[in-house]
DNA sequence: CTTGTTGCAAAAAATTTGCAACGCG
DNA sequence: CGCGTTGCAAATTTTTTGCAACAAG
């Protein structure tokens, strides 16, 4: 389904600053922190305000199109993607990369089951070094 | 180990402002954000200054003593525990639990084993619904 | 046309910093 | 006593909001 369909349903309209937002997001292949989503909106529309990008996120989260994580200092935005979903970070170089694991499925069971409480979304964070760097010399 | 041994092995210094940061966050149960932080230390010692808690935080952050999650709106902190930590999230009422699971570390071992990424810590956050809140009516 | 949206500028909220005074070791 | 730390106030940084003008449907 289209942006625009999913806005119309629900009575928003697909203005200038909400297509630019989405564009930007779902052409981006990384999370992007709110200052640089409206640094490059603002490069393809000067005229599109700061204002203008946090109003538009938080209405594409509110739709479940883009999804907020705060896995760094500064939060990162990235179009929605599947439930399960592992956050690899490089605690060397920053890079976040996505990981699928079929175990995420088994830890949602296992918590169903012993914790007394309904899992919705599960997110894992795995912080440490990916392949491109050396290894901490002086691991904590 | 004391926090004045740890600190002072790396020639820092006890401070009333520290030793009391300290002292909330370890006889707190639960997650504090900065502000709850500096509100119970100033309750303990109005001379303290927020500032002072926000050095200490990121000073006992540096040493591993804490913890900074953000798992809500406003980051929180708490007294570092064991790698694998499991955070219960209820979207009702906000209660976040721990929970131990030790399929946190074959997820673990998978990582390591098929991405190409070397694992350090490992946090779960999982969103949901906890016993003493009514299911959502309206799953999204 | 009607009403949701925007741009702008100002306000709020959250955190950081410079610096002289202070106090831990 | 010396140097790491603090309190304070001011500066940053990040996000939110009120409101008149604007534009999507």
């Amino acid at each position: 389904m289209e942006l625009e369909d999913i806005l119309r349903e629900r009575d928003f309209r697909l203005t200038r600053p909400r297509r630019v937002v989405w564009e930007v997001l779902s052409e981006s292949e990384r999370h992007l922190s709110a200052a640089e989503i409206a640094e490059e909106v603002h490069r393809r529309d000067p005229g599109i305000n700061v204002s203008s990008v946090y109003r538009t996120l938080a209405l594409l989260a509110e739709l479940d199109l883009v999804r907020e994580s705060r896995l760094t200092e500064t939060s990162t935005w990235e179009p929605a993607h599947a439930d399960a979903v592992i956050h690899l970070v490089c605690e060397n170089c920053g890079a976040t990369r996505h990981h699928d694991a079929a175990l995420v499925e088994d830890l949602r069971a296992e918590i169903a089951r012993t914790a007394d409480f309904a899992p919705s979304v599960i997110d894992v964070r795995v912080s440490g070094t990916c392949a491109k760097c050396p290894a901490p010399s002086t691991p904590r």
